[in-house]
DNA sequence: AAAACGGGGGC
DNA sequence: GCCCCAGTTTT
């Protein structure tokens, strides 16, 4: 199987694309730190719920970090993710014009973001055609696979970018981490219903 | 290289 | 009740 059939399965299992409305800079930005070591449908609800009541940097610096973490107790490293969702919204006041970054080296320089995460920002919110976010979903995926044979995320990120065509690269974390969530699970993967069944080797299992 | 952060959900 | 999970920072 090709590259192409392969994309388009999964975006005909995936059509909607991202539950969370990452378009919008500031909300990918935060939901996207809160969301480590975290599952989705954990996170979606808490980052929903954070941002009916805070939904600018200037509301997140004005508000009462006791206050963000009750209201985002659900998700784990809450007290951790409190004190970095502050701390980004001051930095983005004092130093961007309260402006999420568009660049990976900007967005590296704030705390809780990694390279997932600013790939995951870049892709999601600013559309931009060479970032592939790699999680541990698309770790696992690829790999399983037999596409592509890594040690850690940043070595797949650049198999992947060899691999498949550029205009597929911002897609791949949002169809993974759904496909992983719901079929190509890291325990009892449910390769019974699995659309990718017929070319997987299913090593690694 | 390994520890630390951490509550929710699947089993 | 036990074990793992959309990573990043610190030791």
């Amino acid at each position: 199987m090709d590259t192409d059939e392969l994309m388009r399965r999964l975006f005909e299992l995936y059509p909607d694309g991202c539950t969370v409305d990452v378009r919008e800079p500031f909300f990918a930005l935060i939901s996207t730190v809160m969301s480590h070591r975290t599952r989705d449908d954990v996170t979606y609800p808490a980052a929903k719920k954070l941002f009916e009541r805070f939904s600018t940097p200037e509301e997140m610096v004005e508000a009462n970090v006791e206050d963000i973490e009750e209201l985002i107790r659900d998700v784990g490293f809450y007290r951790v993710k409190a004190g970095r969702i502050k701390e980004i919204s001051r930095i983005l006041l004092e130093d961007y014009n309260g402006k999420v970054p568009d660049d990976m080296e900007t967005l590296l320089k704030l705390p809780g973001v990694g390279r997932k995460t600013a790939n995951c920002v870049l892709a999601h919110a600013f559309l931009k055609e060479d970032a592939l976010a790699v999680d541990t979903h698309v770790h696992r995926i690829s790999n399983r696979l037999g596409r592509v044979v890594t040690k850690n995320p940043e070595e797949t990120e650049m198999e992947l970018k060899k691999l498949l065509p550029q205009k597929y690269w911002r897609h791949v974390n949002i169809l993974l981490v759904k496909f992983g969530q719901n079929v190509c699970r890291p325990i009892s993967p449910r390769c019974g219903i699995c659309i990718l069944n017929d070319i997987c080797p299913k090593i690694l299992l």
